[in-house]
DNA sequence: CACTTGACCTGTCCGC
DNA sequence: TGCGGACAGGTCAAGT
């Protein structure tokens, strides 16, 4: 799914999209869509302006005028996409793109703005959900008590990131990297290339890791987050930004999905493994055990 | 408590 | 071309 860089650029395009914009209608084809509440919808989402689009971790938050929230997570293949009037079979967009062919079988909720512009929350796999809670609600949610700091954060220091894997001695550092009350934001794509950049194995126990390593991890989970979030994030098949465009740096992988290719720092043939129950990308060389 | 595994869904790709 | 199985960017609830 989206990780911290997809779901930042998908923030980021929501932003200058969807705020001062009014809600007039919503329309949803699944019940784990969303609004479970009806009468929630009626008083505090329908008419709402959107005032703020936040993130967590890997979640929005869409701040409406009425002191609600929608709180969404794409999960695995969720698409936040935006599409405007104007946009439809517009000059300058290709005849390929989604915001042509959106609502589809995918959509699970569509917001309809009172410009007749739209936002469509797609989800092939249904994982991921959207909610509508009040705003002042949201530092209470357990996720939010669990969630572990920024990566990017300027205050997020070396030694706190260290800190934060005391708690995982004895499971994998990959499995650690992977867990959100860690450190937020990681998915197994930036795992993998942060990793490699630190030539670190994956499957290395966190009480071996040691004091240099952890600050090559540091900076290479937080290098790797910059650049992708540079370029518009990683897709391979499902993930689109805010305006149904893919993101570019899996041109820039150096790891992740390059099993049988060299390893751009010595050559070796990349292999794939598996660890922590995900498909995981390592230069046998470079990371050794 | 720490840690691992399976489940949640749909679609696609790969080998027979 | 059809079919079964593995796998896909995430997170829970179970299990040990």
């Amino acid at each position: 799914m989206p990780e911290l860089p997809e779901v930042e650029t998908v923030r980021l395009g929501l932003a200058d999209r969807v705020i001062g914009r009014i809600i007039i209608a919503e329309m949803h084809d699944t019940e784990k869509g969303f609004p479970n509440a009806p009468v929630d919808v009626k008083n505090f989402l329908l008419g709402a302006t959107i005032t703020g689009v936040r993130r967590r971790a890997k979640v929005l938050m869409i701040d409406l005028s009425t002191g609600y929230s929608l709180i969404v997570h794409l999960k695995m293949t969720g698409q936040l996409v935006f599409v405007s009037p104007d946009d439809r079979f517009g000059a300058g967009h290709p005849n390929d793109s989604l915001i042509n062919t959106l609502p589809d079988k995918s959509t699970r909720v569509t917001l309809s703005f009172k410009d007749g512009a739209a936002l469509y929350f797609n989800d092939q796999r249904k994982f991921g959900w959207m909610k509508l809670i009040p705003t002042a609600e949201i530092p209470s949610l357990s996720f939010m008590q669990k969630v572990g700091p920024e990566p990017l954060d300027a205050s997020f220091t070396k030694e706190a990131f260290k800190e934060r894997f005391t708690r995982r001695k004895k499971t994998s550092i990959k499995a650690a990297l992977l867990d959100q009350s860690v450190v937020a934001g990681i998915g197994n794509i930036y795992a993998d290339e942060a990793l490699w950049g630190a030539k670190v194995h994956p499957t290395r126990k966190v009480e071996t890791i040691t004091e240099q390593e952890f600050t090559d991890l540091y900076n290479e989970v937080r290098a790797v987050m910059s650049l992708a979030i540079e370029k518009g994030g990683s897709s391979n098949h499902t993930y689109v930004n805010a305006e149904g465009k893919k993101g570019s740096y899996m041109d820039f992988a150096r790891a992740f999905r390059r099993e049988g290719l060299p390893c751009p720092r010595c050559g070796t043939i990349i292999e794939k493994i598996r660890v922590a129950g995900r498909g995981t990308h390592i230069c046998p060389h470079c990371q050794v055990l």
